[in-house]
DNA sequence: TTCGTTGTACGATGAATGGCGTACAATAGC
DNA sequence: GCTATTGTACGCCATTCATCGTACAACGAA
C-alpha cells in the first residue's frame, strides 16, 4: 500500500474509550470486520475481506476501528496486516469483545474472508 | 409531559438491532442514562436525571434508546417514567447489557439519580 | 381558573459520518 | 525498468447526529 511514510498510530491499552469502541462496533461493515477477524485467528490483509463497499471507504473503516483500539495494524510490504486487540480489549473492557461477538447476526457472515 | 396525544413506541423483542442498540450506547450521555437505570431497579422519570444537557437534548436522547429498544417509556400524568428493557436485552443479546455496564467507567456515575 | 412542572415538537446549526472516485505512493514480480 | 497490486490521501457529497432555543401541550396543585 502506502502510508505516505506515516507511522500507523494505534492507543494504547489504557487510552481504550468503550464509547468510541462501542461506537465503532455500531457499523454493520465493521462489525462483518471484527466478525471475521474474531472468528479466524491471525492477521489479514484489508483486502481479504469481501466487503460490500469500495477500497476507499474499506480504507476509512479500518481506520476507525483501529482509532477506536479495536484492531493492530501492521505494514509488511504493500499489504497492511491486520488483527484484533484482542487482549487489549479484556484487559479494559472484560467479556464485552466475546459478547458483542456471539450476537452478531449470521447474516454477516456474509463477510467471508476471500483468501 | 405532553405526548401530544401520540402513542409511545417500542420495537417489539425480535425487533432488537445490535447494531442500534450498540449505537444508542455509544454516546457518553446515554450510556449515563442507561448505567443509572440499571443501578437501580424500578421506573425513573426523565427530570430525575442529572444529565449536563437541555431538556430538549434529553428528549432527544430518551427517544434514541427507546427506539433502539434499550428502554420502555410509561406515560403518567405529566411525566414519563423509564425503566430498562433487561429481559429483552438479555433474550437477544446474551450478556451485552451486563458487560457493557461493567465497562462503564465511574466519571460516568456522575450523572446521579436526584430524585 | 391560573400557575408551575414535565416533557415533546419543531426548526436551526455545526460537526461528524459513510460513501464514492481519482490520484498516487510503495512494493512485488516480470 | 515497467507494470500490477495494495492500500492511502484527498476532496466531494448527502445524511445523520448532538445540541440548543422557543413554543406549546398535558396535567397537578393552589
Amino acid at each position: 500500500m502506502s502510508v505516505t511514510t506515516e507511522p500507523i498510530s494505534h492507543p494504547t491499552r489504557s487510552e481504550l474509550e468503550l464509547s468510541a469502541v462501542l461506537h465503532a462496533l455500531s457499523d454493520p461493515v465493521r462489525l462483518m470486520i471484527v466478525a471475521e477477524l474474531a472468528k479466524n485467528q491471525g492477521e489479514y490483509t484489508c483486502g481479504s475481506f469481501s466487503l460490500p463497499v469500495t477500497k476507499s471507504t474499506c480504507t476509512h473503516h479500518f481506520k476507525v476501528l483501529r482509532e477506536a483500539g479495536l484492531i493492530q495494524q501492521r505494514q509488511q510490504g504493500t499489504s497492511r496486516l491486520n488483527t484484533l486487540r484482542r487482549d487489549d480489549l479484556e484487559a479494559r473492557f472484560p467479556g464485552l469483545l466475546p459478547t458483542v461477538l456471539q450476537a452478531v447476526p449470521d447474516s454477516a457472515a456474509v463477510a467471508a474472508v476471500t483468501a
